[in-house]
DNA sequence: TCAGTTATTTACCGGTCGGTACAGAATTGC
DNA sequence: GCAATTCTGTACCGACCGGTAAATAACTGA
């Protein structure tokens, strides 16, 4: 009961996803976000919270829209190849026409940068170390920082305007790293 | 003639630097720079103009300071090492204790972000292609984008507090992509 | 028809931002 | 001593920030 929504809060939350995406956390005023989700502010207050609340869901949003690849990516069965779409898979997203170039998740406020991606890596990582073509002397922590630290130059570089050839270039450069099995 | 100044100019550029290089040029407000300058507003205005021009001062002095080893690491005259002392050079400046962690120009307004390196880099592998041992069917370009991606990635992890050992050993993992010559 | 409930609209809040007007203090040349 | 010059200190400017109070509009159930 009480009067409807006049807004589809699914499309104002994806279009706040896309005004942070590209403007970061700190760059996007209310005036910013209320413009591109067509709501006024107690609206937007009503519906998801402050900003902090609404950039919290915007980011989950991403993990499960946008970003889902990189579960498809670090399930992939042979651990090399994991890394390389995972790879792939960023740059395809962060230079997608239409989408703000790099990633949301670079764009949180300094104090709240997600951290979670390195352990991911690191767990995919261990699980193959015994297995398969494993590059000689290398750490499963230390190959997850590596990969972690290319992510996020990669996630700069494409904010910055470079083109998904130049980075897929940089992928094709970055995975030399990881010598394939020649058997 | 007339009054004198207050202040050592040098000192209060290398103050404002600080700020910077810990803050990033949004995040330092004029009374954050005034204060670890020990100046008010209208000395900083008369002596350094507005906050952009602060920020170049700021730059270049970064530039010509604590990141000169920059020209020294590309001077190298094996090209390999000049990728490995630039890397290892960013990681020990990032890291270094009683320094902010990570690397100033990173942290300019994202309009205005340096591009100089990139290009810097390519005329330096450009130059060794034929002469050393050259990673197979890699181009200069591409090497070049390479390193600058792992650069950005370094200072983005450092700046998050990552420790300068674990940054190094990212670094070893990194120039697997150039194998040392076998001669 | 009329409470009760919920959403929208407008207009505003205190705080902070970068930047500056203006008066007074410190120096020089005469 | 005195004008001219240059810097310092205080106090302020309009603009924008995130967030909200209060009135009104739109709906439901009785």
């Amino acid at each position: 009961m009480g009067r409807p929504l006049s807004f589809d809060v699914d499309q104002a939350l994806d279009a706040a996803m896309h005004v942070f995406w590209r403007q970061g956390y700190e760059g996007a005023s209310l005036e910013d976000l209320t413009a591109a989700m067509g709501i006024n502010r107690p609206s937007l207050y009503a519906a998801f919270g402050d900003k902090k609340a609404l950039f919290a869901k915007a980011l989950d949003r991403y993990a499960n829209g946008p970003a889902a690849y990189v579960g498809q990516a670090l399930a992939e069965p042979v651990a090399r190849t994991a890394m390389e779409k995972l790879l792939r898979g960023a740059v395809e997203l962060m230079t997608r026409p239409g989408n703000p170039p790099g990633c949301l998740m670079m764009r949180a406020a300094p104090e709240s940068r997600p951290v979670k991606h390195d352990i991911a890596l690191r767990r995919r990582l261990e699980r193959a170390r015994n297995e398969e073509d494993w590059p000689l002397g290398a750490s499963p922590a230390g190959l997850a920082r590596y990969f972690t630290i290319v992510l996020r130059g990669l996630a700069v570089e494409a904010a910055g305007g470079a083109s998904r050839r130049n980075l897929l270039q940089a992928v094709e450069t970055a995975m030399r790293v990881w010598p394939v099995a020649t058997r």
